[in-house]
DNA sequence: CCTTGACCTTCCCATCATGGGAACCTTGAC
DNA sequence: GTCAAGGTTCCCATGATGGGAAGGTCAAGG
């Protein structure tokens, strides 16, 4: 925790951020571009990882780095209005919430089908059954909320060391 | 409803199923090469609209291609166990309830944070307090089960017309 | 017969966040 | 000087899907 400059190694190590993905975040502008020594190597400090850090968390809860980008924006501000993080906070919310209920739904329906699912060597199955069956077709939808970055996660987690 | 091949643009649109789509399933193999005109053109019958459907249904439930393919061949396969039909699906069953319990908890803590949060004109937040906080680094995860396909969903959905 | 518009074809690129790996350079310890 | 462990850039892959360009085909109407 001293002052001296550190490569993107060790910021990895210390900020919990893969060196590929500073090199990646530094690449679509989230973070600003590290100084370099002589010899090319990229240089962070205490500041870098603390933002390094807040990105990690951040994405832990499922904002896209889009979002991050303005949360980063709202903390780096010190006039920033609180209101602004929570309308930010609640969106987000709203999002999981949409996801959830939607991944509910395709369990329950799951779950009805497997319980009249004998589950034997006989070939009945409502299972098939259900998703062979004739249903209404997809209507082209225009307008749908994009959440898409709520996928990506279930990967990487922390844990104590 | 008769007997005549269509285009693949019918085909899309009496299965639910974009042209896109269509193509790129034959492309990966999930179903056969469809059969062309002189000219060219793919040409579908009902099997084919059957199978479609049978995707399409499979993937508002949440499956992966993968998963799907499975689907299919048990489908197709007379003398199948329905046991087999069942722990696959019993197998899905857990991939969405570990990540509905993985947005849970985002959601939970956004929650708890956005309540202690004043959202006025003030800059103090307790949501980027949190971000900013240190915390345990991630340890590299070895052994992750992969459901990243349950990321994709949220797009389309199935309506009456 | 020719035009027009609506279809079809293939091919490439983009999404989102992340990882893998090649080819090559740097650093520090022995 | 050598060697291992780092760093660098660049390209490719994931999964499911959409967008769009460039060009061929088809059916209807003049």
């Amino acid at each position: 925790m001293n002052g001296m400059p550190m490569n993107i190694g060790d910021t990895a190590r210390v900020s919990g951020v893969t060196a590929k993905m500073i090199r990646h975040y530094e690449g679509i502008g989230l973070i600003p571009k590290a100084k370099r020594t002589d010899s090319g190597y990229r240089m962070y400090g205490a500041i870098d990882v603390h933002t390094l850090r807040f990105i990690r968390q951040a994405r832990n809860l499922g904002f896209s780095i889009r979002q991050i980008e303005e949360l980063l924006n709202l903390w780096r501000n010190q006039r920033r209005p609180s209101s602004k993080v929570k309308a930010l906070a609640l969106a987000h919310i709203e999002e999981l919430d949409a996801r959830i209920r939607e991944l509910e739904t395709m369990k329950q329906t799951l779950q009805e089908l497997a319980e009249h699912c004998h589950g034997d060597e006989r070939p009945e199955c409502p299972i098939l059954d259900r998703l062979a069956a004739p249903s209404p077709v997809a209507a082209p939808r225009a307008a749908r909320n994009d959440i898409a970055h709520l996928q990506t996660r279930a990967r990487k987690r922390d844990s104590c060391h």
